[in-house]
DNA sequence: TCGCGGCGAACGATCGTTCGGTTGCCGGGA
DNA sequence: TCCCGGCAACCGAACGATCGTTCGCCGCGA
């Protein structure tokens, strides 16, 4: 599938000089900034639909120079798949994840995906998009339900412990939680007004209810 | 991207005979059986990655005889897309959708919604997953995009109404709101034990909350 | 005999990737 | 100071594979 053409030449999104200070050497790419660029561009057209001439394109470069500085196309994915991976695996080793009653570390790792989400966008925008068709994917898709699976098991401990009142089914709960969380790469943009005090809503709304009764 | 290989010859879900009653002829599949196939195989792989070979392996017949039945790859797309449309859109248009206080439109159109979802599982998990790369694709976003914007209309005139308590800010329970039902179909799989009860299930907990506070 | 369902082969286009070659800055020996 | 060898960045062209689609033909039941 041949998408909208996607931009003009595009000023590329260059970060570093070749070598030294004054370089006078042309532009350079690092390997996070093709990363960027790269990501950016799966996410508009989808992986699989996003050739690597759309993406050396979008760096400005031909695609033979594009290959001069990533091995190919998959290793782009693993790596961004592992950068959204690795944010949120990190929640999961904060103190305030790990200590206290289940509810508060459960509403702790809620604020914090948010923040996650919305600060690597790109990334785990890319990673709840994949499908399993490669090795990688299937390896980042079982890495999330392992994600998932504590979350929900947390929401287990929490009905446990008497603190969810009765009525809430522990699996279904955790599931649309997740659900609820992860789609807010969906809408969120950064950089709009009210983008900083999105975590705090988020567990407010996932407490009291979207639209409560009456 | 060659995923793995999707199944052995497979038994082709194949539907009627070709013609009279006792026909001796070979089995012969109608289009809506056929798109049943190609739209189980898209939300496997992905459309893009999926192969117009993938479909007619999966149909169980050759990729030429394939294209007696189907006029081509995208026009699959726009009739499972339509079909999922309509299966939504129709919700809009019944009584208790239309009539009565804002909230109990609202609930009443989620409940739907997520029966909607469940018994038109494939065709709405293939809308859900559009990018917009196609025309057809783009067509389908603004559909469903009008589809969402009804609801947030009807979230506002809710809290308009005094009906939801404050400090929810309309748009974004909104946007919240959807994301939860429509992640339904991450993890709903038909024929499992309590499907009958779910959506009323989903009423009540975007209602009550998922975690409520202690 | 007609025609529908099915088939193999091939079309041009595009895919991810590789290769050989050119450019121009830079460090270091004369 | 000058020059030169090295090398990183870049490019055009092409590779084999696979893509969606088309074509001509065949077998068989009505």
């Amino acid at each position: 599938m041949t998408a909208a053409p996607s931009e003009p030449p595009a000023p590329p999104a260059r970060t570093r000089r070749a070598r030294g200070a004054a370089g006078a050497r042309r532009p350079v790419y690092d390997a996070s900034s093709l990363l960027a660029v790269a990501v950016q561009e799966f996410n508009a057209r989808g992986y699989d639909a996003t050739s690597m001439e759309d993406l050396s394109r979008a760096a400005g470069i031909t695609k033979s120079s594009f290959y001069h500085h990533v091995s190919g196309k998959e290793e782009l994915l693993r790596a961004a798949l592992n950068r959204a991976l690795d944010g949120l695996f990190a929640i999961l080793e904060e103190p305030a994840a790990q200590e206290g009653a289940a509810l508060d570390r459960l509403r702790h790792i809620i604020f914090r995906q948010v923040e996650v989400l919305t600060s690597e966008l790109p990334y785990v925008t890319l990673l709840l998009r994949v499908r399993g068709n490669t090795e990688t994917e299937r390896w980042a898709l079982a890495r999330r339900r392992a994600f998932d699976a504590t979350i929900a098991s947390l929401v287990a401990d929490a009905v446990a412990d008497g603190e969810v009142r009765a009525g809430v089914e522990p699996s279904l709960a955790a599931r649309l939680l997740s659900g609820t969380v992860n789609s807010i790469i969906e809408w969120y943009r950064p950089g709009r007004p009210g983008s900083e005090s999105l975590p705090g809503e988020v567990v407010r709304i996932v407490s009291e209810g979207i639209i409560p009764p009456a």
